[in-house]
DNA sequence: CGCAACCTTGAGACAGTTCAAAGCTAGTGG
DNA sequence: CCACTAGCTTTGAACTGTCTCAAGGTTGCG
């Protein structure tokens, strides 16, 4: 359905940017391999990462019917993305109802799991909220059908701590202590849930 | 427009509950008069206040699609609502366009902000946390035609302090310095931003 | 008017931060 | 193919913003 639109099929690499805050809204993007992170930034420079996107995620979609982007999205790893220029979504959304209310489905999605994270963010303690991270990354790979227990942490200690609300040395200290405790295994850039049970019991 | 699918408008009392996360979604509700907040609960019974609600603005947005709603929204005060079956907006919004449009719009303005908001729980201090929070409120009041300078805190400190990721204990101590250094003045429910570019300069 | 819920203030405790330094890893060019 | 460097990660130790606990004030409803 979505072939009629796609404008092209465009491929980036670690750190580069995909769109900044500052750019003209045009165009939603589906991963299409790879990951990308999206941060918003305070005005004193600091920053925080507000999503981690996969194969088949939309990014850019807080900003439909805005002037610009409303975030900033970056490339974690070699990737690709199909560019649905919005004009063309919106003009064939016309006629074609199925495909708005599709985005209606993936909007309220985003906007549900984000409603779950801000309880991640205010209520849990920092074992907690890595716990549910990984859990919910886990959930994310499984549902596309990759595996829910072996997967590659694409982004950087710091992006995760940040996108937590954690300090660098705090996720460095819990994953250390997960470890230690047997529920994960960490080789590299790959994580392997060991025990899906006990880490599930410490998401609070 | 929206005349047509209105179902009925209906009054609540303080406290009484709007829809729980185990009803069955079928309506979306647009705040009339008064106000209402929702919230989110862990397993363990911890609570996040997700938002506040206020006249003209959707409650209920993150549940399209979905078989249940996702949050629990509550009257404040003594206020009313339109419900909009959620089977008759999208009946419509076949033939209507602009209708599935606007809920797109809402839809996305609601995400951006909750992105926000992911910067306040992540990043801010206490003081930047309630700074910000004001200025947010009024903002949106001033929108909508009302006093950006004075209005009603119509939720309770402790609603503040949880959606602000606090105890309701700083939340207090920071009402009073705020009201100490000049900021701010409070008469019973009454707030009024005496000093707007102060507050301003603390949102961080 | 009296009770229950809400709000404020104080003092001590603690989770997570900050600062500092050493270990590791991956990418680059000779 | 290895040596070198820059950036990332880990670990330790001291610090601090916010929480928790406790108690006294205030408000508003019945």
């Amino acid at each position: 359905m979505l072939d009629k639109i796609v404008k092209r099929s465009q491929g980036y690499q670690p750190k580069q940017t995909l769109f900044t805050i500052s750019d003209k809204f045009s165009t939603l993007y589906v991963v299409r391999s790879g990951s990308f992170k999206t941060t918003i930034s305070a005005s004193n420079g600091r920053e925080q990462v507000t999503g981690f996107y996969f194969p088949g995620e939309f990014i850019g979609l807080e900003a439909l019917h805005m002037p610009s982007y409303q975030s900033t999205a970056v490339a974690l790893e070699a990737s690709s993305v199909c560019a649905l220029p919005y004009k063309k979504v919106q003009a064939l959304g016309e006629s074609m109802p199925r495909l708005q209310s599709q985005l209606l489905t993936r909007l309220s999605k985003e906007l549900a799991g984000d409603k779950t994270f801000m309880l991640l963010l205010g209520k849990k303690t920092s074992e907690e909220k890595l716990a549910t991270y990984l859990l919910s990354l886990s959930k994310r790979f499984e549902h596309r059908g990759f595996s829910a227990k072996e997967f590659s942490l694409t982004m950087s200690r710091s992006d995760i701590a940040n996108h937590l609300g954690l300090a660098v040395e705090t996720i460095s200290r819990v994953f250390t202590k997960f470890q230690e405790n047997g529920l994960i295994v960490i080789d590299g850039k790959t994580i392997t849930l060991a025990n899906i049970n006990k880490i599930q019991a410490l998401c609070g």
